[in-house]
DNA sequence: CCTATTGTAAAATGATCATTTTAAATTGTC
DNA sequence: GACAATTTAAAATGATCATTTTACAATAGG
């Protein structure tokens, strides 16, 4: 009945999530999301209603298109193997120059300024992660990799803390060299 | 030669080291600020220049008061001992409910939307207090409480890295509980 | 080809922001 | 006690913000 839609609504989401990740919510105004996606501004509240809706979608793009990739490891490998992996590439990225950290993560200690639906995603995002190192990690304590003392669900937590860790103190540029280091401090964490 | 100022220095970036650790830079409008000092827009011009000059005083003022107290122990006692009662003060701090984070690293990963000056002053906070753990993890390896084969900068490294992660991890209201455990997990790393 | 529908472009709106200015009030010093 | 300096209080300024509106262009279906 009407004309065809003249933009990609993914590639749209790419570019904000880009400028997200890169200025975090508040420092990217909406003339700076369309400068950056190209798409004009009644478009843009006609598809994604208001700011924050736009915010949530592109979490939500994030998260499916960013770290799902990177947390697949972790269900096709779960185990004491997948958790190094997932460590490594986490390391990889932190240490990596002009890292962006984590688009959730970097809006976590500004919970406020973003909606609560955002806060929920994030919070939701992380709780998934955890999860997921606490499967691995359990079996891995039952394949004899773990002592069998250990609390999975403890260390897990452990992992989880150095991931934010390492999201944040990989925002110290002059760090970038001694990032690598640690990955082998926190895997033998969990094995001693 | 003229009337004595009706505000006490202090007692206004005392509060202002509040809001902007509550709600974070971008985020504190300097309205807001005039309504948690008392102190009024032109005075409080007059006292500090900008808006960044006010954020780089309190950041100062956080350092000295706020967190000075908490790193003594690291220079009183820079062994293990001030190294685990170092960390035991930010897993408390981390594990307590409405806990609000750290003034300088909560502006970290958004580096971009405070000065360069604000940024210098919270890199160097950290080589601060990385270099504070350093020493005292090399004394604590020539009194025998660390293997000799450790490198104790990198252990430095990795408290700091735990630290910059309890600081962030402890932003989730629902993990609260977990945090205590911590401890001894990134304790342990230190000695095994 | 017509028309209903939707997308686009750009101007307009109203709120909020950091900052400056203006003018009155206060007080230390001569 | 009067002058000078400076703090206050409050209004004004100009920029930027998110959002809405208006007018126009494009196109799919009858």
């Amino acid at each position: 009945m009407a004309r065809n839609k003249e933009y990609d609504r993914d590639a749209v989401l790419n570019k904000a999530v880009d400028l997200f990740w890169l200025q975090g919510y508040k420092a990217s105004s909406m003339t700076d999301v369309v400068q950056a996606t190209g798409l004009n501004t009644a478009s843009m509240y006609k598809e994604f209603g208001d700011k924050d809706g736009l915010f949530e979608e592109a979490l939500e793009h994030y998260r499916l298109n960013i770290i799902g990739p990177r947390i697949q490891i972790l269900t096709e490998q779960s185990n004491l193997g997948g958790v190094e992996a997932f460590l490594k590439s986490v390391v990889n990225g932190a240490a990596s120059e002009k890292y962006k950290g984590c688009l959730m993560m970097n809006h976590l200690a500004q919970k406020h300024t973003v909606s609560q639906q955002a806060t929920r995603q994030i919070r939701e995002f992380c709780a998934e992660m955890e999860g997921l190192l606490a499967t691995a990690l359990g079996n891995a304590q039952s394949e004899g990799d773990i002592p069998a003392e250990k609390d999975p669900a403890i260390l897990a937590s452990f992992i989880m803390c150095s991931v934010h860790g390492l999201v944040l103190y990989g925002r110290h540029a002059d760090k970038k060299s001694t990032i690598p280091n640690l990955h082998d401090v926190i895997l033998k964490t969990l094995q001693a």
